[in-house]
DNA sequence: GTTTCAATTTTTGCATACAAAATATAATTG
DNA sequence: CAATTATATTTTGTATGCAAAAATTGAAAC
């Protein structure tokens, strides 16, 4: 156990910084719309300002966090529009995905993808959602893996990221759940037929649903955010960052 | 009228830079594989090291210039397989963008298209190329602009920029010139019609014929740096920026 | 009590300074 | 003369310093 002493040389500060930072936005830890303190986040990150900022700037390039400036950045809060704008490209993606998937996939990943999908069955069984989201991001990620398409892929994670954050508090109810979970095996029987049409057109599906979902979460929590308004003593400020 | 005597606050340096560093990534005055010397760079943009570095990082995070830890960065060089991996998540996002177009566009922005159109036919009957690259750019932008979708604006250009500088030396013979004026003919009328099933297929089309001339170029262009490096007084040293 | 304006503080943006890594050059040895 | 090692130089990566812009605070006027 004690190879690896002399170690990788760990990444680079902005490496990490930019990985670090990115988790915080995708898991809503820094909320949408939250500024970004860089001396705030500098110290808590126990870096200088420089490879914070540099972080920063990628991130704003990946559409994760929006550059005002002489004001800094913050967290990207995504308008209804927004939401619906970004599923749209996504269905895209995700359809050529499958759409290659099928077409490419080996019988390896195949059978990995068939394994995920009883996990997710488990997962569903025993209504653990937090398990059920990762097996799901497996099995996502896995699709478009085997679209074998380095492009496709870096662009996928790219616009899901924006995304992420919105998804990850949808809980949806039973129903949907179970919908979901069936349009899942829709995906397995196509992708075993190399059906890629067929295959295209569950995961759109699949995504307009989602799209629903995160839509209609979207609109409770802004009529919520609208009577907190109305009471003056819970007053909405803009959001102070605590990673 | 007086409004605005002030002047716009200047961009900020780092938008500044990332614009125009850009500007010499896609047209090819910093080739592919070309290092990034920060020191030089900076000399000639005339910015302080910081700024560029910032710049640097949003590139890298589209795409166009690769990040090697410590050693700097250099603009992309894409194999082929990348260039095929690009148009082929160039091909559905164009796709995707001439299906939406043909159900959103706007009487004017129809109009203007066929403007351009008769532009493009101009530029070719001329045989005037760079103008007739210029009139092209600018009508797969104004569809791209009718589907009325910010994010599929914002990743398409991303992933075109990419191309762009290997498209931009792609002079193409007579017959292939002519079919694509041809094809541009057939997405008007697919557009007049609001067709976008017929919309998409010629895109696609189009796009898959550029990727031929381009791949092409790109095999002819390999051969011609192999046989240089047969002779040994030429030799094919890691070029030198020259901005 | 609210509004307006001035002064203060904070924050951002850029330049510079310094350390570590990589590269180039020189020197040494076989 | 080739190969290898040692040294010097360059280049990258990070921290810090400073100026300009924005936000905050407080005082004055209404």
């Amino acid at each position: 156990m004690t190879a690896q002493i002399i170690s990788i040389p760990r990444a680079a500060l902005h490496e990490q910084v930019t990985y670090r930072l990115r988790e915080l936005l995708v898991e809503g830890a820094i909320a949408p719309g939250a500024k970004l303190n860089e001396r705030e986040l500098a110290l808590q990150l126990n870096v200088s300002r420089t490879p914070l900022r540099e972080a920063i700037k990628m991130l704003a390039a990946e559409g994760l966090v929006e550059l005002l400036p002489n004001r800094g950045a913050v967290a990207v809060s995504l308008s209804e529009q927004d939401v619906r704008n970004t599923f749209e490209v996504m269905a895209g993606l995700e359809g050529m995905s499958g759409e290659l998937a099928a077409q490419r996939i080996s019988e390896a990943q195949l059978t990995e993808i068939k394994a995920l999908h009883f996990e997710m069955l488990a997962a569903h069984a025993r209504r653990d959602l937090s398990t059920y989201y990762r097996i799901n991001a497996q099995i996502h990620r896995a699709i478009n893996t085997a679209a074998s398409n380095d492009v496709l892929t870096t662009t996928y994670s790219q616009v899901n990221a924006r995304l992420q954050a919105l998804r990850f508090r949808s809980n949806q109810d039973e129903a949907k759940w179970s919908r979901a979970v069936a349009e899942h095996g829709q995906m397995i029987d196509a992708l075993s037929k190399r059906d890629g049409a067929a295959l295209k057109a569950v995961l759109v599906q699949h995504l307009q649903h989602k799209r629903d979902v995160v839509i209609e979460q979207l609109r409770t929590e802004t009529s919520l955010k609208a009577s907190l308004k109305a009471s003056p003593n819970t007053a909405n400020k803009i959001e102070k960052v605590s990673a």
